[in-house]
DNA sequence: CTTCACGCCTTAATCGGTTAACTGCCGATC
DNA sequence: GATCGGCAGTTAACCGATTAAGGCGTGAAG
């Protein structure tokens, strides 16, 4: 705390398309038109002009184009994580990084903002939209009755949905196939000849939740396996622990669990090593969402794979979509892959 | 993708300080006073003005604001990272949460940029400040002789910096003491018995990287341990792996590691794990970074604890100070303390 | 009675772009 | 030769807020 290190304020004023205007001899709006490729400027004019831009070091003003009634480029987001849950899940930073890429090769700005609860987040969007900070928004964790999509359609904020149609209402939804990722996991297990498989589930309240909770639910009764009793939990390594060991020391001890996510997994893992089980022989495991953590343990985990940079990047080109008032339907997403690896194999003999 | 969903574009108009002016019968300057708090508007009026504020639902159109010469009230945050190491690391959800935070109740926001090199971040900071989008920023992953510290000082955007004063030129500094930590760590393992101490460290460029290099070398000499040379990684599970089975396979194999990040570590004890080595029997190691990942394995990490959330926190104050002109020092954090857990005990008697 | 200060409020100008409407001018068309 | 159309470019107005400068009435001081 000693080191002392100020900043001098800015002195130069930044070049104006006036000042470019001065020098090149012509109006405001010719040096306006031509650096934003618009009609009624000579290519001779518009070169002279491009030439002197770059020599001043011109960067246009986004708030006086804004003022104007152009575009804000930038689009919005309000993440909603409790403290704790922060950093647990690399899905968000993959996620993030593939809404980047596309925002980014747009000249677009991602605005961000971590906030407690999605009523706070709902004022974050409101207060952006209003102040015309942004053009459209991304909506993630969306929740059964969210209250968040009526709010936002009615405030009219171009908005694009990560989560199932059936909870997106009037705005645009990105998806993925989840229920057909959790049949095809059970229809795998099953054919190894496991008869009763577990669940740990995420948080309640999240439609996404729900859609697998009720896949899995079906893929037991299709495939004639004994429906065990779901738990859910906050995604923590701490309540995955406490989830795998309840299922283990439940009486209908199950030989294969499917998790809603990587740490959960993991940590179900290190419960079932303490056990005494051995995985796969006594126990196998599939992970939601394959990250470096569930290569990493041993064994690596068996996963359900799929491409959140790109699943990323797909809900940001359809937002630009939206936003440019190019028609836009929903984007459906490749369903999650099953990867097997080493954390799955047959039953026990028993 | 076939559901079809539109949605309209907006078709209210929103309700500027004229709106409100004509309303209470009073000018646009009137409202402007009263919604600012500025002196010069009667109680009675600032009242009405309030009230029928309120009513309308107004919000402060940013861009009007901030083409008056007034803050953006947002701070820029170039984050480089290629892709694949994106979502690694829970480290940098982590820091913005705290960075966030602040802000947030300072009600100004985060403009964030997923860039893959440093000269692309300098760009979006040039283009961010430019236009006046931000008026401020902050740097991470400071590297030696970094091109953006001379870069931000010439273009006189306020910014801190997160890393050592070393690196930062007359940029303001946010760094914690990484030599103390690896001094108490090497201090700790020296105590248990142990002689020949390995370090898989991070990315060879980063200013931090140096300090911890440096330390280590040093801590070795005080303490007469070997020194073995250090190997450098990209963080990756990938290369703390191999990093790791080069040091155990090496014929000075040591008898403990210091790792630089948690996936590295985590990698570090599936790679001992393979080669039969039990852990903390046969080797030590030691992650830096505490997190939910190190917690979780078996047996769980002793790590290098840091609350990473305050450190965002600290950024983040430090850089609203900068900006509104008040004096500011750089701001030293605390040193990552020493978390002993299961993965640290004397070494095998031999 | 004048003068000054002050509180409250107004008008005017400004920030840096964009859009709308209009002016010359040239060549092609009838 | 008059008319039309299109291009290159202009001027004027405007977006919504802020700052600067000034007016006007009231009460206190000289």
């Amino acid at each position: 705390m000693e080191q002392v290190s100020q900043q001098q304020s800015p002195p130069a004023k930044r070049p104006t398309i006036a000042d470019i205007a001065k020098i090149v001899g012509v109006s405001k709006v010719s040096v306006s038109n031509a650096l934003n490729g618009q009609p009624g400027v000579s290519d001779a004019t518009r070169a002279k002009i491009a030439a002197v831009a770059e020599e001043l070091g011109f960067v246009r003003n986004s708030a006086a184009r804004a003022l104007s009634g152009a575009k804000a480029a930038a689009v919005g987001l309000a993440l909603c994580r409790p403290a704790r849950m922060l950093g647990t899940e690399p899905f968000f930073m993959e996620l993030i990084g593939g809404i980047e890429k596309v925002l980014s090769d747009a000249s677009y700005s991602l605005a961000l903002q971590v906030v407690s609860d999605h009523e706070r987040g709902l004022e974050a969007y409101r207060r952006w939209w209003g102040e015309r900070h942004i053009d459209g928004a991304i909506l993630v964790d969306l929740r059964r009755d969210d209250a968040r999509v009526p709010a936002l359609e009615e405030m009219g904020l171009p908005t694009v949905v990560i989560g199932h149609p059936s909870g997106s209402g009037r705005l645009t939804p990105v998806w993925s196939d989840d229920a057909a990722a959790v049949r095809e996991t059970m229809e795998y297990l099953a054919a190894l000849g496991h008869r009763r498989v577990g669940r740990v589930a995420g948080l309640t309240g999240l439609v996404h939740t729900a859609i697998r909770d009720e896949a899995f639910t079906a893929a037991c009764a299709d495939l004639g396996l004994d429906a065990l009793p779901t738990v859910h939990t906050d995604y923590t390594g701490e309540e995955g622990a406490r989830a795998t060991r309840r299922l283990l020391l439940s009486p209908t001890r199950p030989t294969a669990i499917l998790y809603d996510n990587d740490i959960t997994a993991v940590a179900g893992l290190s419960v079932a090593q303490e056990l005494g089980l051995s995985v796969p022989r006594d126990l196998s495991l599939v992970a939601w969402d394959d990250s470096p953590l569930v290569q990493v343990v041993r064994p690596p985990l068996t996963a359900l794979t799929r491409d959140i940079h790109a699943y990323g990047a797909h809900a940001a080109r359809t937002l630009l979509d939206l936003v440019a008032g190019r028609p836009v339907d929903g984007y459906e997403d490749l369903a999650p892959q099953l990867t097997p690896r080493g954390s799955t194999a047959a039953p026990p003999a028993d």
